[in-house]
DNA sequence: CGCATAAACCAATTTTAAATTGGTTCCCCA
DNA sequence: TGGGGAACCAATTTAAAATTGGTTTATGCG
């Protein structure tokens, strides 16, 4: 069978929605709206959008939107009055606890595809070329193994620490504590993680993820706001 | 100084409060009505309340109302989807890694203050007559625990599974797979529990609470819904 | 003056309705 | 017969009004 003149334009409109032509924020337009924007069909897109979501490369919310990172959950708007009462310490003790736990989970119940998907996000971490793309690979790895893990509450929990992790500014703080160095100390065991829970060995990947978790901890504490709330 | 004639009147407006003489829910009226139910001046309602809330017997929050008990976790609505799709066998997976952390912190943080309420708690549950003053003695007691690890991120996860797991009525599917003889059984860990606690040994406390709750979902399973999400 | 009452005001939360957005169905027609 | 378009459905967000605990102010009474 040929190729029709539209399979052609799609692989370069995948490219084109990847690279963030249409966001500055990583929120893709609503659909009519792309749709519009690229002069086609709204089930055309679609079509394009489910592709990519399959294959988790782009992440879509009933009645939020389209985003190229996890979106932020439900009623984010309650986390802000926490967030102001939070130090970066209050959360990576939190994030030291559930994370371990979620990634021997993840070892124990992860189907073997997510498995192969989550070494492909691996290898993705490791060849980011720049702090800003290995911070949006890494958040991709924590939030593929919490998905893994198969239990909506802690699914849950996860993705309200990670949203207050980015309701403060403290990605700002990380990105002056955080060295090229330590990034490539950091991939190592990101690829011990990804390769217990792909061996099923849940022990090992808790240990490791507890592990990667002190190293980022160890890292962040060099900073000076690691006690403080943000009291503004 | 000789007693006021509204000192005399105080104790019994306490009793009636905690009683529940004025709400079947563990809800409290507005204070504004309470005050005129009661013929007294909001000032002095609010005094009386204040000493409540500061022994621990009551429970505000700004906006929200006086309760009984903990009341429900802010944006409550938002967690009744989650419900849906959860199983006692999720909800129980969480609370076994997270709630002997907060014990251990708890031993680790607490105040001496908090740790004789807790002992005081403790011996509530002790003394509960029946099943339902157990419930709530057990519900306060894990709740304060909560409260003194001093972690405001663990608190609001804290709240947010107790709040689910009352969203699903499983109390009543508990109330069925809970007997008296296992209550005893409960009783003996929870007071090395809060035993730990106030020794300030975290190692203890974290396994005393993690052997506590094997208990309950031990008990739990036996139950017929364990792994069904109330579809309903 | 001292102090409690009442009212007014402030602040945090919930509730309600409208708007936004992804998901689905249906009808049409080339 | 299959894609396009419209309408509709469902989940979420947003904005505004209502509710409720917290605080201040003015007032009247002893």
């Amino acid at each position: 069978m040929a190729l029709k003149p539209a399979t052609l334009a799609q692989t370069d409109l995948r490219a084109a929605i990847l690279q963030g032509d249409f966001s500055t924020d990583g929120r893709l337009p609503p659909e009519r709206v792309l749709a519009e924007k690229l002069a086609i069909s709204r089930t055309q897109l679609r079509g394009v959008l489910d592709a990519l979501a399959k294959e988790g490369l782009i992440f879509r919310r009933h009645g939020q939107g389209t985003f190229l990172q996890p979106p932020p959950v439900q009623g984010a708007e309650r986390l802000s009055a926490l967030a102001r009462r939070v130090s970066p310490r209050d959360l990576m003790e939190v994030r030291l606890d559930l994370e371990p736990a979620l990634a021997a989970h993840a070892a124990t119940r992860g189907s073997t595809e997510d498995k192969s998907r989550l070494l492909h996000l691996m290898e993705d971490s490791l060849m980011a070329p720049d702090l800003e793309s290995y911070e949006r690979a890494d958040d991709i790895f924590h939030y593929k193994i919490a998905q893994m893990a198969g239990n909506p509450v802690f699914l849950s929990l996860f993705e309200e620490i990670r949203t207050l992790r980015q309701a403060a500014d403290w990605k700002r703080t990380r990105r002056e504590a955080l060295g090229l160095e330590e990034i490539a100390e950091f991939s190592t065991l990101h690829s011990a993680i990804a390769n217990a829970i792909c061996a099923g060995s849940a022990e090992a990947a808790r240990s490791a993820m507890a592990e990667h978790l002190q190293q980022v901890s160890h890292a962040l504490r060099r900073s000076d706001t690691w006690l403080e709330n943000p009291e503004m």
